[in-house]
DNA sequence: CATGAATGAGCCTTCATTCAT
DNA sequence: AATGAATGAAGGCTCATTCAT
C-alpha cells in the first residue's frame, strides 16, 4: 500500500474515532507509519486530507451505483426487496467511517462542506430514476410530488439507514442486544416505514392512471 | 442574565457553530463578555461545560415531559396528531443548538457521552408508558415485541424528526425549498411512515385479543 | 521592566544580530526570559513585534527633533557644526539596532515595510524647515530646488551618516583603525562633502538675491 | 543555459526579494526549473549558494576594473567625469541584485560575510591606484592621508551611489519623481559632494608640492 | 544528471489551564 | 466574583537536507 493511501486509512480511521478537529496529524503520521512532512507532501493540509477521503467515497458511492445497483429495486417481491435491503446496507457498512466524518462534519452549523448533500444527490437521484423507469414499465403515471419524494427518501430512508449503520454498535451495547436481532427488527421496522410509503405513492399513482 | 448563564449561552452557540473541539475556551469567554479565569472559577474544564449543556438539557427534556405532553398522543385524530406533531417539533427546534451538539459528540466512536440515549431513552420511555394507557383504555393486548418498538421508535421516528430539525436549513439552501412548503411535506412524510408504523402495530395487537 | 518592553528589547538586540527572519521567536522569549506564550499575548504575531519596534522607533525620533534639536543647525560655525554632528550621530549609534533592522528590512524588493521613508521624512523635513528659517533670517531667497535637495541630504547627508553608525564595527576590525582615528576621519570626509553641498547652496542663493 | 546556471539565477533573484532567509531552496528549484536534489548536486548547501554568488560578482567587478576602466577617471574634464560616472553606474544597476544581498547580508551584526569589504577594497584599492597614478602624472604629491581617503571614498562615495541603485524604484515612487529627473540631481549632488572631497584633496596636495 | 519521495528538526502559533491580586 | 498575566504542552506546517533509483 502506497504512502498516500497509508495516510487516507489512517485519517480515515482516526477521524472517525476522535473526529477531525480532535485528530492531530501527528497521529495520523504515526497511525499511517509515515513522516509527519510526508503528509504535507502528500497533501496541501490537515484539511485537504479530509477533502481527499470525501472525494475518494463520492468516486466509491458513483461506482457502486454504476456496478452492482441495476434491477435491485423491486418493492413487489418482499424476498428480492430484502436481499437488496441487506446488499445495499452491507455498503455502507463498509464505509462507515467515513459516512460517519461527514455526518460530524456535516453537523456543524459553520460547515462549508456539502458532501452530505453531494453523495444523498447521487443517491437519490439514482433511486428516483429507478423508480420512474419501473412506474412506466408497469403503466403507471409518473406524476408525483418530486419534493415529498426527495423529503422522504433522504429523512425517512437514508437518514434510518445511515444512522443504524452508524449507531450499530453503540445501540447493541446499550440496549444488550444481539447484532442479528437488531439487524432483523431493524429491517422489519424500516420495511413498515419507508416501505410503507413506496407503497402508497404508487397507490396514489396507479389511481392516477 | 448571570455570569454562568452567559457562559453556557456562549458555549452552546459556539460549541453549535464550530463544533466542540474547534471551539476554544478564550472564545466562549469573549462571547459571553466574560474573563476567561471566570470560566474556571464555574466550571472544572472545557469538558465539564459540554456536560453542564447536556445535563440542563435532559433537565429540560424532563420538564418537557412532565408539564405539557399529558393525553397529546392520539393517532387516532388526524387533526390532533397534527396539533401535537408540531408543538412537539417546535420544542425540539428551539433545543436545536444542543441537540446538535449532541449527535456531534454522540457520532465520534471514540465517544463516552452516553447524552443521546439518555434523553432518547427518557422519551422513548414516555412514548412507550402513553402508548400502553392507551391500549389497555382501548382493551387491546400490551404484548408487542418492546425492541421492535424501541428501534422503529429510534429509528424511523425520532431520528427523522431530529435529522430534519438539524438539517433544516441548509436543506431548505440546497434544494432551495420554502419552509412552509418543507415543513408541510415533512410531516406528510413522516406520518406515511412512522404513523404507518405504529397504525400497522396495533391492528397486529388488536387480532391478538 | 515590564513583560513587553523586556520582549522589545530582546527581539531588538536579536533581529540586529540575526536579521528578522532568522531569529526565531524562541530565542526572543528566552533571550527576554518570557514565555514564549506571552509574546503572543502581547503582539499579534513575529511581524508585529518589528512593527511595535518601528513604531516606538519613530515616536523617540520625533521626540528628539521637538526636544533637542532647537537652533542647532548653523553651518556658519565650524565649531557648533561639530558640536551638532557629533550630538546627533550619538543618537542614531543609540538606536543603531533599530537603524539596522530597518534597513535590513527596506533592502528587501518585496518590501511592503515604509518605515525607512517614514523617518527619513521625518529629518529631512525637520531639516528644510531649519534651513528655511535660516535663509529667511539672513535675507537670502528660499528657491531652492526641493528634489535635489531632499536627494542630496538623503544620499550624501543620511546615508552616510547610517552607514558609518552601521558599518562602524566592521570598519574599525577591518581596517583596524581605532575609534577615535575613524570617528574624526568621517567628520572630516562628511564636512568637506555634505557640507560643502550645503555651502554650494547658500551661495547660489545668495546670487539670487 | 545550463542548470548550476540557472540555480543562481533563480537564487539571486529570490534573495534579493525576499532575503536570503525568507528564500526556500523549494522556491530556488522551482523557480530554476530544477529538481530541488538537483541543487545539493551542484553546491554544497544553500549557503554555498550565497557564496557563488558573491563569488561570482566579485569576479565580475575585477574584469570590470581589468577591461573597461583604464584612464577613465578624470575629475578634470566635467564631460569625461560625467560620461564616466553614468557608465559606471549602469555597471552596479545591472548587478543590483547581488549588491542588496550583500548588503542585506552584511548588515547583519553576526554576520561572517566579508563580501561587502571585499569587493569595496577592490574597488577603492583601484581608485586609490588610479589617483596616484594620475598625481605622478601631473608632478603633485601622493603624501594624502591614506584613511582618509578610504573613508571618504567608501562612505562618501561608494555608499552612496550603491544606495542610489537600491532605493531607486522605491525612491522614485515615494517621492514621485521621474528616472531621468532622479538620475540627473542624483549625479549633481554627487559631483557637488564627493567631487567636492576630490577636489579639496587636490588642491591641498598641490600647496604641499 | 535527474527525480520523486523521505526525514528530522524546528518554526510560528494556539490552547487549556492556573496564578496572583 | 473578577481580572490580567503567565505557563507548558502541544498543534499545524515548513525547511534544509538526503536517499534510492
Amino acid at each position: 500500500m502506497d504512502t498516500k493511501t497509508r495516510i487516507l486509512k489512517a485519517a480515515e480511521k482516526l477521524f472517525a474515532e476522535r473526529g477531525f478537529d480532535k485528530t492531530t496529524v501527528d497521529a495520523v503520521a504515526h497511525n499511517a507509519k509515515v513522516n509527519k512532512a510526508m503528509i504535507y507532501y502528500h497533501f496541501k493540509n490537515k484539511n485537504h486530507i479530509k477533502v481527499a477521503l470525501f472525494d475518494k467515497f463520492i468516486y466509491e458511492v458513483i461506482n457502486l451505483i454504476d456496478t452492482s445497483m441495476d434491477e435491485l429495486l423491486d418493492f413487489q417481491s418482499p424476498q428480492k426487496f430484502r436481499e437488496f435491503f441487506f446488499h445495499y446496507l452491507s455498503f455502507w457498512e463498509q464505509r462507515k467511517d467515513v459516512l460517519r466524518i461527514i455526518f460530524m462534519e456535516s453537523l456543524k452549523k459553520s460547515t462549508k462542506e456539502s458532501s452530505l448533500f453531494r453523495f444523498m444527490d447521487i443517491i437519490i437521484k439514482n433511486e428516483e430514476d429507478k423508480i420512474i423507469d419501473l412506474l412506466k414499465k408497469r403503466g403507471i403515471s409518473t406524476d408525483y410530488d418530486k419534493t415529498l419524494s426527495l423529503i422522504a427518501d433522504f429523512f425517512t430512508g437514508l437518514i434510518p439507514l445511515f444512522s443504524y449503520t452508524l449507531y450499530k454498535d453503540q445501540w447493541m451495547k446499550h440496549y444488550d442486544v444481539s447484532e442479528n436481532e437488531f439487524k432483523e427488527k431493524f429491517f422489519q421496522a424500516f420495511a413498515m416505514t419507508h416501505l410503507a410509503y413506496h407503497k402508497t405513492m404508487e397507490e396514489q399513482l396507479k389511481r392516477k392512471g
